[in-house]
DNA sequence: TGAATTTAGTTTGCATGCAAATTAAAATAG
DNA sequence: CTATTTTAATTTGCATGCAAACTAAATTCA
């Protein structure tokens, strides 16, 4: 750690690096479902709860609120949701999966296994480490990110 | 791990939220260098190895050749680097910092110690293993991106 | 040596990520 | 109950990330 600014030492080019890689490496698999990979998070999260709110869908994917109303416009020309009216709060609107939406969640279950194909060399037990770091990592800058909201 | 599809067991995703927190975290400390996070990423090759040809920076900084071209612009709009004809060939340019560029490198060496501060939990064996699981999952996908290339 | 191919960079079009401004509706204060 | 504030979303402007098309110069090949 001779030098701090060199580039080899800098943990979040690490990351910017991975995110990229995994952004390329998700391209071809999502192809087959015409999402770009903010969209198939979209769908991952409605998948797994549906009829939810967009500040539901924003505070579960972490997707950039002003991108997510961009990106629901595109997964709703594609027929993969619709919106309707929220009469408990006539602000919001409530995100539903169309029959479409929900038919693809088949298509898209062999996704996170051809990635995991990807990453032969990696163990299990390394991937569960990995997990652990990351989440921990993450409340960290969370908490520094919202501390300095103030 | 029952639902393969669930967000929370997407390796992905964390790298999607890490980068993107990294990123966020970054943007307070480089406001005094009026630069972006790919735009310091440039910066910190340069000052590690400078007057290099443009292909150099891309494989160094991994940041993609299309992006590189305009943040060089910026970069040389800001005056931190200036362009030489490269005489040994002459389809590229030579990147060099420029006086005020390498100045720069003092304002800059106190970042990584900074972000590092918004970091007190992780301890640093837990940065060193973190770096190792990286690089191995990098060096991974490299691999995967290589091969699907043919 | 002249043609085909490869390489270094730039440009273009599309999809975010993000901060900031904006709008409409709900919640609160007084 | 009215004015202020907060909240849910959208819109806008700027900076990438990336694939694809394109230009010019260097290399390779026949």
């Amino acid at each position: 750690m001779n030098n701090p600014l060199a580039l080899k030492n800098q943990l979040c080019h690490r990351f910017y690096t991975l995110s990229n890689a995994f952004n390329r490496a998700y391209r071809p698999l999502l192809s087959k479902l015409d999402v770009t990979y903010p969209q198939y998070v979209v769908l991952l999260s409605l998948w797994e709860e549906d009829a939810v709110t967009i500040s539901r869908l924003v505070e579960h994917t972490r997707v950039d609120s002003g991108a997510m109303s961009l990106i629901l416009k595109k997964l709703e020309k594609k027929g993969f949701i619709t919106f309707t009216f929220n009469d408990n709060d006539r602000r919001s609107r409530i995100v539903t999966l169309t029959p479409f939406g929900r038919e693809k969640k088949d298509e898209a279950v062999s996704i996170p296994h051809q990635m995991r194909c990807n990453l032969q060399n990696i163990t299990d037990e390394e991937a569960r480490m990995l997990v652990g770091l990351l989440d921990k990592l993450t409340s960290e800058l969370d908490e520094t990110l919202c501390s300095a909201d103030k």
